[in-house]
DNA sequence: AAATCGGGGAC
DNA sequence: GTCCCAGATTT
């Protein structure tokens, strides 16, 4: 059995027991009290491969710190780093910021409703833009998360792998014959909520599914089998040497990293790749890295902290430099409680723990 | 098409 | 330990 083309498929009986589960059942979420454009822009950016329960506090920081495109348009982008910090995909607060700051100077501050407009903004991909055209704009247009391609690879029996990037054009083909016309917005949060609520990675709760008899592979119990997805590879681990660096009066040597790439922009301790560099040359590394002098004192501890992509291994150890002040713009001495007014990965605010006193 | 980019929670 | 989450961008 198929669903080939659709044409077996009810498709205003499935539009209408979706939508009425969801009106019943849907979660009470701060993003859903109204269809402000620029909040359902900002939870759906901090939604991206991060769950609910996890927006909800930085959702409400968020909001009350930039209220509005102008708010966060005119905001320092360190102050923007420090409310996402510890969201995690940290080029998506220096996107959203650039991409208000284009709504601002281009659109006067008012988000673009045309699609061909809000995707060009930076970090508004296919899935983000037509959360906020159907959410805030009611289009009927697909958004495609994982959640869609989970839902509908089970109920259409869909077997492409969900990992492959052609897929997904796939999965919104088919939202685009599905969407509900008088109601996207509800259709698409309603297809997600499903996901999140019953229809769920590991043991779906079919029994309590309201679409369940136009769900293929309930029918044919192989929910479970569905969907496809090959696995990824597994991360490379990279030991690093971590150096707490006190100086005379107590102040601790932080660096900024590199405005690209992996945690960019973020404030961490001194990182040393051990294997590059190797114990005998770590010191003399420093001094040439930091223009510091420092010697090294005992080890406080390890730390593992796991990437998508890779892990790192942390050993965590104090040293002593004779340095006050350094002309690098890049370096900072601060004061153990001056810390919390830079923002940090994770892995290193829980070096923290080891600083004394 | 594949790699990069975080962190947490469920199992 | 594995999986994956309201994905986008770069290579």
């Amino acid at each position: 059995m198929t669903y080939k083309n659709l044409q077996n498929f009810n498709k205003l009986a499935f539009q209408q027991r979706l939508l009425d589960w969801y009106q019943a059942n849907k979660r009470d979420l701060p993003w859903r009290k109204d269809q402000n454009p620029y909040k359902v822009w900002v939870s759906e950016i901090m939604l991206q491969q991060t769950k609910v329960d996890t927006v909800i506090p930085y959702f409400y920081r968020f909001i009350e710190k930039f209220p509005t495109v102008y708010k966060l348009a005119d905001a320092e982008p360190e102050d923007v780093l420090k409310a996402w910090e510890g969201l995690g995909y940290y080029s998506r607060a220096r996107n959203l910021q650039n991409a208000v700051r284009e709504v601002v100077a281009t659109y006067g501050g008012e988000i673009p409703s045309d699609p061909a407009e809000l995707g060009s903004l930076k970090g508004v991909g296919p899935y983000t833009k037509g959360a906020i055209l159907s959410i805030a704009f009611d289009q009927a247009e697909p958004a495609v998360d994982g959640n869609v391609m989970r839902v509908l690879s089970r109920i259409l029996k869909i077997e492409e792998d969900i990992a492959k990037a052609r897929t997904k054009k796939l999965f919104e083909s088919y939202v685009r014959e599905l969407i509900s016309e008088q109601d996207p917005s509800s259709f698409n949060q309603a297809v997600m909520e499903l996901g999140a609520l019953i229809c769920t990675p590991k043991s779906p709760a079919c029994p309590r599914c309201p679409v369940r008899e136009h769900c293929l592979a309930f029918s044919e119990g192989i929910e479970q089998e569905l969907p496809i997805k090959t696995k990824a590879k597994k991360q490379k681990t990279i030991p690093y040497v971590t150096l707490l660096i006190k100086n005379e009066k107590s102040e601790y040597i932080i660096e900024k990293r590199a405005n690209k790439g992996l945690l960019a922009d973020l404030w961490q301790f001194p990182m040393v790749p051990i294997n590059e560099i190797g114990w005998d040359h770590l010191e003399n590394w420093i001094y040439n890295e930091y223009g510091l002098d420092i010697k090294i004192s005992e080890k406080k501890g390890e730390l593992k902290h796991t990437f998508s992509h890779l892990i790192w291994e942390l050993e965590i150890y104090t040293a002593m430099t004779s340095h006050q002040q350094t002309d690098d713009e890049r370096l900072c001495f601060v004061e153990p409680e001056g810390l919390q007014a830079y923002p940090f990965p994770v892995s290193h605010q829980k070096m923290m723990q080891y600083i004394e006193e």
